[in-house]
DNA sequence: GCGATAATTAGATAATTGTATAAATATCTA
DNA sequence: TAGATATTTATACAATTATCTAATTATCGC
């Protein structure tokens, strides 16, 4: 489980990010219009999500268009089952 | 779904602590000991945990255990499931 | 109460991070 | 090829965070 994660999932525009992106996949641009930052900004959080691997891009022309990884959540999802999801401990 | 808790398990060390509380319940200087860094800087660790509900405390004593919150870890995993855990769209 | 032990809190500093503007890269259309 | 659009990269800066040492609080045993 790579550090990366965590840290990508820490910032609350990175999350919006990611659920917007469960409705549909979308373009960076479409994204950004999104957020009241520049573009620039949201271009940054985007490669932050990609350098964790939680989304994945496609260029489309002049357009790029990003999707998530869902194989990464499930990968979340088992680390947190695994190591606190059990029975409380005495 | 709190930001706390995301910026709480952003952190390595705290995933560490997280983890060996996992195993046992322990008191602060028994987690310390297990880090290189300051006593007082695994105790600012203690407490971003428990700010984000992921640990809870009590006193015995001169000692206060700490233990996992586990009812938190499984808000973390229906988050996921629920967002994210769905199958892929087109 | 006093000294020792356990832990937190306060204050300072260095490293990281989120954001901005400006410049660069890539693609499209004419 | 030139100009327009989409996006990223470079650079700078302000805010946050992780860490440190020192001081403080709480409890124990004598």
């Amino acid at each position: 489980m790579d550090d990366s994660l965590f840290r990508a999932l820490a910032d609350p525009t990175r999350r919006k990010i990611l659920e917007l992106l469960t409705e549909k996949d979308r373009t960076a641009g479409e994204i950004a219009e999104q957020f009241p930052i520049a573009f620039a900004s949201v271009s940054h959080h985007l490669g932050v999500l990609k350098a964790a691997d939680l989304v994945a891009t496609e260029r489309e022309g002049q357009f790029i268009r990003y999707r998530l990884n869902t194989t990464v959540f499930q990968e979340v999802v088992r680390y947190f089952m695994t190591r606190f999801g059990g029975e409380p401990h005495a």
